[in-house]
DNA sequence: CCAACCATGTAAGCTGTTACATGATTGA
DNA sequence: TCAATCATGTAACAGCTTACATGGTTGG
């Protein structure tokens, strides 16, 4: 199951689709770093088949995509995975969004949470590299390099704490 | 010529290197968002001596990797190219870092405002995305998924600001 | 009617991953 | 001496990209 995979199997688990229509969602959305290329989405569909967690749908004229019991299952699983400071950051918020098919808002502030905790990590990490010998034999620029990365986490961390608060009212009153 | 093959050619061009010190840079500097694994560096070694950018030199006992005529140039001229706002973040910061080792700070003073340019367009992008019907659609959580980005490239635009005043100082008095 | 878009695929080729394999050197 | 690290590879496999190919539908 690779990322491209997910998102395929996120997005027909919101609503069926067609091969043609998840492509284009990746071609008209932010979610485009994900190839719209034929050559990855229906071998991926076929993949994904393959696994059994999606099926292939009559719906009308036109047959669709549309999530399995086991993919319902998988995908959830995926969902509800802390995330890790390795962790490719636009997969972790790919699950973020994904987690608002979900009732329970819990599962989304503790997603917030463990991100936070990802990110603190991160800059943890960057810190303590940041007092090395290595770090020091850096020329300027690969320090800036290396901030940037440090100021990018940070806003990451901001952003979370925004966000779990933002969230938090939503729910409570 | 991916980016591994310019990390590579860069850290080669700055020092003689053998493979596995190559690997060693990927294991234990910011650097490791590429693979040390042997199975991807000894044969991208191979594929950079078959273009002719590096060459295997016998230095003392042992042979090291060293940067060709060939491989110089098409190494700057790799780090000359614009930003775009499509360039993965990590692989346009390491061109600025690269950059150190030219002695024309007029280079790297040119990226960063390529770097804030790119910045810059994808802020726009991004704000009117927010303002598209499609946005109107989405669920909360994704429209905070897309703010991280936001916040993100925002947090870049300020950072290559700073540096680019840091830089400038450095330079004239 | 013709261009543009809908819709789905295949094939070649390249990268990279994981895992396996080998042998030299070095420090405890 | 024995474990760890140095040092370099190979082989199987999966995934993605580019390019090619096909045929249906629809709007101007």
């Amino acid at each position: 199951m690779t990322p491209l995979n997910y998102a395929l199997l996120g997005l027909i688990r919101a609503e069926a689709r067609s091969g043609y229509a998840l492509r284009k969602v990746f071609e008209t959305t932010p979610m485009g770093s994900f190839s719209s290329s034929p050559g990855s989405v229906y071998p991926a569909l076929k993949n994904l088949q393959k696994a059994g967690v999606i099926e292939s749908r009559p719906t009308g004229k036109k047959s669709v995509f549309a999530i399995t019991g086991a993919g319902d299952a998988a995908f959830e699983a995926w969902l509800r995975q802390p995330v890790t400071a390795s962790e490719n950051t636009d997969i972790a918020l790919l699950r973020f969004a994904f987690l608002h098919d979900y009732p329970d808002r819990q599962l989304s502030l503790a997603f917030l949470l463990s991100y936070a905790r990802a990110c603190h990590d991160k800059i943890v990490g960057l810190k303590a590299f940041m007092t090395s010998d290595t770090w020091q034999q850096m020329p300027l620029q690969t320090r800036l390099a290396v901030q940037h990365g440090l100021r990018i986490t940070e806003a990451a961390a901001e952003w979370a704490a925004d966000a779990h608060l933002q969230l938090s009212e939503e729910i409570k009153p």
